[in-house]
RNA sequence: UCCCCGGUAGCUCAAUUGGUAGAGCGGCGGACUGUUAAUCCGUAGGUUCGAGGUUCAAGCCCUCGCCGGGGAGCCA
């Protein structure tokens, strides 16, 4: 349309520089029945009988229905109304009431005056169906759709709730660096960058940097991305994702299960007590986050091969779990469960050996129900110089580039413990979601890197 | 890295055993004073992922490649 041709469909155009704050926003609006009120945001759908316009308009905070009757507003407003399509910015003026008719919100605005900032010109995402290539490819207009914001919205309020608990609970946040100058752990691969004149990696976990801040502080916890460039694709696997490492100091395998649980638990009655709306709008059922109190489950995983070869699969007896009996074993129970004591050989160089048995490790998954399996790895790391150097050895890795590591170990080793909880796998199963693409912003994964 | 599935209009998909490429939605034009993914009428829109091959004839069959999805291993 040209701007000549757009202006003289327009009753009164928005013009450059005439500032209009929201008065209100949607997802406030009952403190407004009766009240005129100024909203800005953009058509969610529009639709109209001729001579009534019935303009859905969303806001992030909401959707609420408004309509503009022909006498409502000005002939020419009425008019430009026709020319508006979805995603078309707008800024609508009109008197909210309480209408049972409108969907979504309850409550509906009858117009006095809408202005347009902006005809969006064939908007891609239309309200059918679409697959999940296209939805990652425009993933920068998809987040705009309730369900997105919705998501958008739970993992805002897991992320504030992990910050809370550790916060309330005596850790400091200290973060440790994206850059490291080598494996971790020594298993996953890595994604190499140039260093000036050397190579670094991208951290993969902050736990050894962890380690030593325990050391100077007692409790910390790090939270920070984390990377991954193992060629998984799964519905569980990012190559980029979010995670929360908490380090106790003087904390054994025991205690470390007791702050699994109840900062899961926390986190889980935070988001049943902020976001009941938007997991009504993702169609999860609440019962099963209802369920998530203490005492979860602890089973060894001896006891979970048992369960496993009573549900009927094969399995070795020193063999770690792949999803499939994740998911046999987590419907056994209605909440996480705790497995404990894998097979040191399945496990990192850094895990304590049960002193009971040295071929376990002292180690805890949590297992998400429903199948949404592993939210949580953890256990109580090697406090023993000698035991560590050799585990070290025994696993092929540079002893030169864990000198700063066992320093730890040479000056006031102390038992200590913590783990790692990945922040997709918990909002994909908080939000009962299939894959973990939907539960961050902008997806990273081995065949996408944009947008 | 391995296994399976797929790629047709902007999107979601259809197209009989190889025989004239279609529908719904979205777009555009029009009708309609309570719509609920509104409805109704009209209309435009195609290098069937790419290259090669078989055939009188290929969206369909064959080969190679590219891209995507699901899963395995591994992991949070």
């Amino acid at each position: 349309m040209t701007a000549a041709r757009f202006r003289a469909k327009i009753g009164r155009p928005y013009e450059r520089g005439e500032h209009v704050k929201p008065e209100a926003r949607i997802g406030e609006i009952a403190k407004f029945e009766g009240k005129e009120v100024t909203l800005c945001g953009w058509v969610y759908n529009i639709r109209s009988s001729g001579k009534i316009h019935f303009l859905l308009l969303r806001d992030g905070s909401g959707v609420i229905q408004c309509v503009a009757g022909a006498k409502d507003v000005s002939p020419g407003t009425f008019e430009a109304m026709k020319s508006l399509t979805q995603e078309s910015s707008v800024i609508v003026t009109g008197s909210v009431r309480a209408e049972k008719r409108a969907p979504h919100c309850g409550f509906e605005l009858t117009l006095k005056d809408v202005k347009i900032l902006q005809i969006a010109k064939d908007y891609p995402i239309s309200p059918k169906e679409h697959g999940p290539a296209f939805l990652l490819d425009n993933r920068h207009l998809w987040l705009r759709s309730l369900r997105q914001v919705a998501i958008m919205k739970v993992r805002n309020t897991i992320i504030r709730a992990i910050r809370d608990f550790f916060d309330q609970n005596g850790f400091l946040l200290i973060d440790s660096p994206i850059f490291t100058p080598a494996a971790c752990e020594g298993t996953s691969t890595l994604f190499e960058t140039n260093y000036f004149e050397t190579k670094a990696y991208l951290t993969q976990s902050g736990q050894l940097y962890n380690e030593a801040t325990a050391m100077a502080f007692g409790k910390v916890y790090c939270f920070g991305p984390t990377f991954r460039a193992e060629k998984s694709k799964t519905r569980r696997h990012l190559t980029e994702f979010w995670m929360v490492e908490p380090e106790m100091a003087f904390y054994d395998l025991g205690d470390t299960m007791d702050v699994c649980e109840d900062f899961l638990c926390f986190v889980v009655s935070r988001v049943l007590e902020r976001n009941r709306a938007d997991l009504d709008v993702l169609e999860r059922p609440a019962g099963p986050l209802e369920n998530v109190r203490k005492p979860f489950p602890r089973i060894t995983h001896a006891e979970a091969i048992a369960v496993l070869r009573k549900a009927g699969a094969e399995i070795a007896d020193n063999a770690d779990f792949g999803g499939d009996e994740e998911t046999i074993l987590t419907k056994q129970f209605d909440r996480p469960i705790m497995v404990h004591r894998y097979p040191a050989e399945v496990k990192a160089f850094y895990m304590k050996g049960d002193p009971a048995d040295r071929s376990k490790a002292l180690c805890v998954d949590v297992l998400a129900p429903e199948g949404y399996g592993e939210v949580i790895g953890g256990g109580q790391r090697e406090d023993d110089l000698d035991t560590l150097v050799a585990a070290i050895k025994k696993h092929g890795l540079p002893e030169e580039a864990f000198t700063w590591y066992l320093d730890l170990r040479r000056y006031g080793s102390v038992p200590h413990s913590g783990f790692g909880l990945g922040v997709e796998r918990t909002v994909a199963w908080l939000c009962g979601l299939h894959h973990v693409r939907e539960t961050i912003p902008f997806p990273r994964m081995m065949e996408r890197v944009t947008p």
